[in-house]
Parts: C-alpha cells; structure tokens; sequence
DNA sequence: CGCTTGTTGATATTCTATTCACAATACCAA
DNA sequence: TTGGTATTGTGAATAGAATATCAACAAGCG
C-alpha cells in the first residue's frame, strides 16, 4: 500500500488535481485514452514537470510509450480529494453570487452536493431557488444537524459576515469558503478558504500598471 | 527616495495590501488615527511579524510608540497598487457573476472602474445593466479603444471561453481575471489571474475530509 | 535615574513550491 | 541489433512565503 494516502498532499497539489480531473473528463468525452504530461500541462498552463511531479506525489505511474491511462489517473484522483460517503454543503447568501455559484455547481460533482440555500429576505425563504431548497437565515442550525451538513460557502453582505459566521461555527460546520470581503477568524481544527473578488482585481490591476 | 517604488513586491504581499487599505478606511471611519501591528493583524487573521514584514517591504516606518500612522499608511499603498490615472475595466459575461462582481465593486473604488459590460444575450444589450451600459460581444474592440481599457474579467460559459478570450487579445487588453472553469494561456507580456470556483470548493472538501 | 513594558525593524530560519538536470525506459526505424 | 527519439520519475537546486528571534528604542513609573 502507497505512504501516499494518508501524507498531507501540498495545497496547490490539490487544487490542480481538482482541475486535471475536469479536464480529464473533457478528453474522455473526446475519446482520447491516454494523454502525456505535456498535454495535460498545455491545457492547464502548467509544464510537464509540474504534472509529473503532482501525479508522483499521488503515487500514479504512467508508462515512458503511452503516458497515463486517463481512466484510471481520474479514478485515482477521486480516491485522493472525494470523500467516500460524499459531502454536503450549504450555501448562505442567495444574491448574485450565491446564485452563480448555485447554478455553476449543480449537477457537476456527484461526491458533492449543494443540499440548501439561506437567505434573510423572506422573499426568497421557503421556497426552492435554482433547484435548491431555501431557508430563512434561523433555521440554519437546524438543517445543519440534519442533512450533516460539513461545509458552508458564505455570500452574505459584509455586515452581516461576522454574525453569520458565528451561526455556522456554533451548528458546527467544519468549513467556511469566506467569499464576503470581511476577513474571519476560526478557532483550530476549522478549516477556512478566503477570496476575495476586489481584491483580486486590484492585484490584477497593480500587475498590469 | 526609496529603492521599493520600482522593485517587485511579492503577489502575496500586493493582495494584502489591498486589504489592508480596506480595513484601515473603516479604522479612519470609526475615528482611529494609528494603528499597531498587532491590531491590523488581528482584523486579518495574521500574525503581526507579517503586516510588519509587509510594511517594511514598501518601505513604511511606524513609531514605536504609537504604531502606524493610518492616514499616511493607506496614501502609501494607494501610491504603489493604484495606477496614478485610473484604470477602465469591463466585464465580459452579465450572468449571475457578472452581476455578482458588478455590484460588488460599483463605485467602491476611485482609480478602478468598470465602464463597460458584455452579453450575448440580446435581452440584455444595448441598456444599461447595473449601473453599466451592457454591448453586444462583438463590439468588444470597439469599446476597448475608445476607452482604453486594459483589464478584463470574463465570466462568460464555459464553452465561450477561449473565443472570448481571443477576442480580448486581440483588441489588445493586457491583464484578464478568468472566472470561468477553463484554463486559459496568454502570451507573454500579458498578465492573466485565473480563479476557479469549482476547484476552491473541492479543495475545501479534501481539507475538512 | 534605572527598570519594565510594549513596540518596531531586521535578520535568520524553516517550510512550501517550482524548476533543473538527468538516469532509466520504451519504442521505432534502418 | 543498434542508434535515435520521446517519454517518465526523481534527486538536487532554487525561489518564494511564512515564522521565529532579537536588538534598539520610546514611554511610564517607582
């Protein structure tokens, strides 16, 4: 058995598997069986070394003629970053962007399901927006524990951030994908992903000058 | 004259730059004058050896006593990330992120604008869409010289991806935010910032696993 | 004055990520 | 069989970021 399962796989590591194995799925669709570490690294704006070493570090093995078997390099993948039993996730915030981020998802990963929205405005509470039931901000607690829920994407207004916060940690989430701009602490052992979109763009923007 | 007007700063410096300036416009706001390192650390969750750190790569002393001037801290960092002129951005894709972002940033900040937005849907061209005039997509170049932009960023589908973002070179754009789930490549010269949502909550998915 | 506290600025260290360089291997063509 | 080409796998070097440590200094206080 690899050492490789259970070793804490390099954050940016992970994130490129996500994506090789997006990719992955678009060649399969084209009927390609085997692709080569250049190829792979074109489509990514990477270089071939940088795949190489990424599927080393999974402990995938291609062959020197035929470089690596997609099927299986995805199956693979989805051994390292899916958990077993699939993960649900709430979102919280139904605006713009918590709607984009909505209809970007669903349907495209079956490890992992957006299983409820929340919002305040009760306009949009009780009712099922884009495909996904939607609750009022109070009940959070309650359907947290009872779909075991893990994960919260946060979209709410930046007031609102700090509050909203405190409800998911104390239904006891297990992570927060914080896309308000108002940074949030956590206590140990939560996880937290912070973006940023303005600043983003400002660092885009300092770039380009 | 300091050496670190022109010397590259660090990405990860530059972006917390830009958040740094926000908290401190709201520290300004609530009556603060001065700051110590420790406070703005802990509004960001770092630790206050790194907002030092940064600080010093931009060649701003504080007091001992008294810690950072906030005034003079935020004209600091406006000098370095703004663009003394301003910059014109415009947003190629008016779904629900592009709304999202659209909103977000409207009027938030003085040096960066966004002066244009794009659509293929003709239900949405040819009006103004959140406070912005919203074109066809073909007139992407026409727009783009008449107000001289040089910052996109593309939420457009998938499957207009790579069309789109042809298009924006050619009309001679030099800094593209992707937020679409494909990855792009630019030539040289041209800054591109990709960010996947998809991958943010996959990877947030193995962390709490 | 001398002692204590809290702060900055700077250097050194550790950790993480990427790139370089090349050995080992498989295939192909002559 | 042999030489040539293209590929993978990986140790070593380098670059990029975060963290630890500490001297120097200012202010308050006995």
């Amino acid at each position: 058995m690899s050492k490789n399962m259970q070793t804490e796989l390099p954050g940016k590591t992970v994130e490129r598997l996500s994506q090789y194995r997006r990719i992955l799925y678009n060649s399969i669709r084209e009927g390609k069986t085997n692709i080569y570490s250049h190829e792979l690294a074109n489509m990514m704006n990477l270089t071939p070394v940088q795949v190489r070493r990424d599927l080393m570090l999974i402990g995938y093995s291609g062959s020197q003629s035929k470089g690596y078997v997609i099927k299986d390099l995805v199956e693979l993948i989805g051994k390292i970053i899916d958990s077993e039993h699939g993960q649900n996730i709430i979102i919280v915030g139904m605006g713009n962007l918590g709607r984009a981020i909505t209809s970007y998802f669903s349907g495209k990963r079956d490890k992992l399901s957006i299983v409820a929205a929340f919002d305040n405005d009760l306009q949009k509470t009780d009712r099922i927006v884009g495909g996904i039931p939607c609750y009022h901000i109070t009940q959070i607690k309650d359907v947290i524990s009872k779909e075991t829920v893990n994960i919260a994407i946060l979209t709410v207004s930046p007031e609102a951030t700090h509050e909203v916060a405190k409800k998911l940690l104390d239904a006891g989430i297990k992570g927060i994908l914080n896309y308000t701009s108002v940074p949030l602490t956590v206590p140990e052992g939560i996880h937290l992903e912070e973006y940023d979109i303005v600043t983003s763009i400002e660092k885009l923007a300092y770039l380009v000058k």
